[in-house]
DNA sequence: CGTTTTTGACCTGCGC
DNA sequence: GCGCAGGTCAAAAACG
């Protein structure tokens, strides 16, 4: 396999050290790889308070071209969010993953439909668009590989589960719950 | 035959 | 207001 070393060749500007390192300590990435992922590239994870509804920073980086926004500081992938009604100005927090991977479905453990696809700017791969078959719950994530080293796959996920995992996955399982512990602040 | 994928149309927000 | 881009819907096709 590659190895872990170092995220997308734009990222020279961060400092792969301390996210890199955090990250594999936490999740414990050399058993990641023995699954389907070869490596957790890195994790962002946003939410902003309810009150504030800064459209530029969306506008700025909408369709984040390389999701560099990764680098740390700006953790902003907005939710350009397709509400149909729009009765409240809150937006659903989304995290991202970054995952060197072969093929774009990484199985976490629950069951997605697909439901659209698009074609990205600046990007000759499409996003799919996937949303949890449980029922009652809404959770969608969305997949996308990067035009500029297509061995790494995004995937962003909106909303949380609140139902057990449907497969009898092997550790996963307790790999995604560290996950949780990381994105519930 | 039920469930999932495919795919174009449709909708919405934003910039010009 | 128009066009673009991202996100969703839904009908038909594909799948098991």
């Amino acid at each position: 396999m590659e190895n872990f070393q170092g995220f997308s060749p734009n990222s020279s500007t961060l400092s792969a050290s301390s996210l890199s390192l955090n990250m594999t300590n936490s999740l414990g990435y050399a058993e990641f790889q023995g699954n389907k992922a070869n490596g957790l590239l890195g994790l962002m994870a946003e939410m902003e308070g309810p009150a504030s509804l800064n459209v530029h920073n969306i506008s700025q980086n909408k369709t984040f071209p390389e999701i560099n926004s990764l680098a740390g500081t700006e953790t902003e992938t907005d939710v350009k969010f397709g509400k149909k009604k729009a009765d409240k100005k809150i937006r659903k927090p989304r995290y991202a993953f970054q995952t060197r991977s072969q093929v774009d479905i990484l199985d976490d453990g629950y069951r997605w439909r697909k439901y659209g696809q698009k074609a990205v700017k600046n990007n000759k791969f499409p996003r799919s668009y996937y949303r949890c078959t449980h029922q009652g719950c809404n959770v969608k994530k969305q997949v996308q590989r990067l035009t500029k080293d297509e061995g790494i796959v995004v995937t962003t996920y909106e909303g949380m589960h609140s139902h057990p995992i449907q497969k009898s996955n092997d550790n996963f399982e307790h790999i995604l719950s560290q996950m949780q512990i990381f994105t519930s602040f």
